[in-house]
DNA sequence: CGGATTTGACCAGCGC
DNA sequence: GCGCTGGTCAAATCCG
């Protein structure tokens, strides 16, 4: 935990907190990273949908295989105004020098983000939601996490071998979308960052309640920092997802503002239990 | 044939 | 102001 704040503060330690791997972060600094600890780290993946239950026993691993521990990292960047209420008291977290501009609020407060999808119109400003990022040692790039995704464009990232790609959930009204990369440092560090959060279920996997990877991935963090589990993935079978996805009823219900970042963030400091409600996917759930 | 991926172009933000 | 870089679009292509 000590570690973790440190790191939160001090790329260096970040570095150091990554374990062997020297980890720059580079991908996210310029919004400030975060390291999730305790109860914090559990609201803010709850932000994102990912329920976790609190009590969930530090147990590595399920009986299907599914996690390994390495020693990694885990970052997190994340830079919305709940964030930043919620870190109030000490991270300095670099936050976001960039982004969530604080005219923003006072500019967008009748203005709920529009789909950002169609962002970059002439004039537009693009919106960042919240966001994080996480380590995962995978040899696959594109790693299962229960939601479908569709590629929709592939830079090359300075200072890197690999190109990062990007994704957005294939759920219309879902306007999550995820980058994934390579670290140029190892290779076999996939860097995960979700921007967003899923308004509608997850695709189940099959075996009745085998849940996403990325979900149990978010209930094992939780309870330790000491370690952090990566998924393994499992064989993809063909057919076996099942839909369970529901209507954006929260996103519709707003009036078609994105229900993943709170419009009135800025207004209404958010805390970290309700900012989001209580959007569980189902398949986010640990069994 | 429909959906997903690839890829070049375009645009905005940022630093110098 | 200019160049660089990240992020997105959209047409072309691929694939089941």
């Amino acid at each position: 935990m000590e570690d973790k704040d440190r790191a939160a503060s001090d790329p260096a330690a970040a570095t150091e907190f990554a374990g062997d791997t020297s980890w720059t972060l580079a991908a996210d600094d310029s919004d400030g990273a975060y390291f999730f600890s305790g109860d914090r780290e559990r609201s803010i993946l709850r932000e994102f949908g990912w329920n976790l239950e609190p009590d969930q026993p530090n147990r590595i691993g399920s009986d299907d295989g599914l996690w390994m521990p390495v020693h990694s990292s885990l970052t997190g960047s994340i830079e919305p105004a709940a964030a930043a209420s919620s870190r109030s008291n000490n991270q300095s977290v670099s936050s976001s020098s960039s982004e969530d501009p604080p005219e923003k609020s006072t500019v967008s407060d009748e203005k709920p983000p529009e789909i950002p999808n169609k962002g970059k119109k002439k004039g537009q400003k693009r919106i960042r939601q919240p966001r994080f990022a996480f380590m995962t040692k995978s040899e696959v790039d594109h790693l299962e996490d229960g939601y479908r995704w569709r590629k929709y464009g592939q830079k090359a990232v300075k200072n890197s071998p690999f190109p990062r790609s990007y994704y957005r959930c294939t759920n219309s009204k879902c306007t999550v979308k995820k980058r994934v990369e390579r670290s140029s440092e190892d290779p076999t560090i996939v860097i995960t960052t979700y921007e967003g959060q899923h308004c509608h279920h997850t695709v189940g996997f099959p075996r009745g309640g085998i849940i996403s990877h990325e979900a149990a991935f978010a209930g094992q963090l939780a309870p330790t920092m000491s370690q952090f589990y990566y998924p393994i993935q499992l064989p993809r079978e063909s057919n076996t997802f099942r839909t369970i996805s529901q209507p954006c009823q929260a996103q519709d219900e707003a009036g078609g503002s994105s229900a993943i970042m709170p419009a009135d963030a800025s207004s209404q400091p958010p805390t970290d239990e309700g900012l989001l409600g209580d959007i569980v996917p189902p398949g986010m759930r640990i069994r």
